[in-house]
DNA sequence: CGTTACATGTTGACACCGTCAACACTCGGT
DNA sequence: ACCGAGTGTTGACGGTGTCAACATGTAACG
């Protein structure tokens, strides 16, 4: 009875409970969210959560894939920036850059909510199954960009196998680095010049027909 | 006094502790790593550990050092298995591909000491310092065989600098992929194809002048 | 309208954790 | 022989996730 709320029964617990582990997660790290914080910070008892959640997993599972889905719109935004008045590979090429340019930035600005979007055990068993055929997600934004690079002529149609896992991998490892790794301290006119290099390092080495 | 050793005193205790925790990081993820499992296991007081650590993060960050380690004595002795009866540049590849895979392998081989390497709170603040100019550990190898391949003209002297960036952040991308990511479940052949991939995009856009 | 079932929130307990303070033992130098 | 520093122990504290038992409000049905 410690609640300041009018009613008992506190309306929907569920979605307060994940907006307020948002706000902590943005600012902590994964593991510094717990349970009982988020709920005094609801102004509910420990154990309310329990009604909602199975289990701590649960919640972060949640915010995870919230943590997915603001990447994917930030990714979407920038893509959008891209104006289409040139011509179409300039156009492709441009929005390949935003759209990780985007990733990258999404990275160093909410570092926590990046690791949680990829932290293995909380992020469902489904964001990219395998080397999945989704569509959606950051996956899917990718996988889109670089069709239109192929349709586009910056790549070779056989080179378009498995170019989405080479990028993927390239532009997160830089991200990783950059939040997690001894890139952090980087200046940001130093990282973007690095990502830069890091784009055309890509762009020429998908152009050159596979040995 | 639940103590089963002959003294008092350990002898060693430290490196007890150091070795304990290690055998417990390899198969359990950093944050399970609690100091009164590792002290249990040592069988010793809770607490003992408190003499020789200022706290569990020092404790941690002894285990992120050995992880470090270990990765560059693998990828040193990855690199040291390539014949040299062989043209300069084939050689200069062949180093390229196997301490990456090296890289790679530990990731999947040891998915939890490659997490503990990169843990940043664990990892001194001295890992690499911005970009630095170190050439040990996985960074000096890196720049080592990088450049190897400059001297070989397999990479135009000018577009030496950021390769190590460009490079690592590759190969680190794809071996967290594989590790925490949506490639966790891909099977091993599929993943050296696509590793594969990753050398051969990486050797091509690195030739290419930049514009 | 009244009662009953269910969903939701609370309380209290448990085991585990990191950490601090106080105590106990051992050993090396005097 | 003794003392003090170094090392290991004990016990406590507050924090955590989780479970079981309980309280309360809501809705459905007579």
């Amino acid at each position: 009875m410690s609640a300041d709320r009018a009613t008992y029964h506190h309306g929907n617990l569920r979605s307060a409970l994940i907006d307020a582990a948002w706000e902590m997660a943005r600012s902590s790290a994964p593991e510094k969210v717990t349970l009982r914080e988020v709920a005094r910070r609801v102004g509910v008892s420990h154990n309310a959560a329990y009604r909602h959640f199975a289990d701590r997993q649960e919640l972060m599972r949640s915010l995870a894939d919230r943590a997915v889905e603001e990447l994917t719109a930030r990714m979407q935004a920038r893509n959008a920036t891209v104006s289409d008045d040139r011509e179409p590979a300039e156009i492709a090429r441009a929005r390949f850059k935003e759209t990780a340019r985007a990733y990258v930035a999404f990275a160093t600005d909410e570092p926590h909510l990046f690791q949680m979007a990829f932290h293995l055990e909380f992020s469902g068993p489904d964001v990219v199954p395998v080397i999945s055929e989704r569509r959606d997600g950051p996956y899917g934004i990718l996988n889109d960009v670089l069709d239109e690079m192929v349709a586009v002529g910056e790549i070779p149609a056989e080179r378009r196998l498995g170019a989405e896992v080479v990028c993927w991998a390239a532009v997160h490892g830089f991200a990783e680095l950059c939040t997690k790794g001894p890139l952090g301290r980087l200046p940001a006119p130093e990282r973007e010049a690095t990502l830069d290099l890091l784009f055309h390092t890509l762009q020429q080495g998908l152009k050159a027909p596979v040995g």
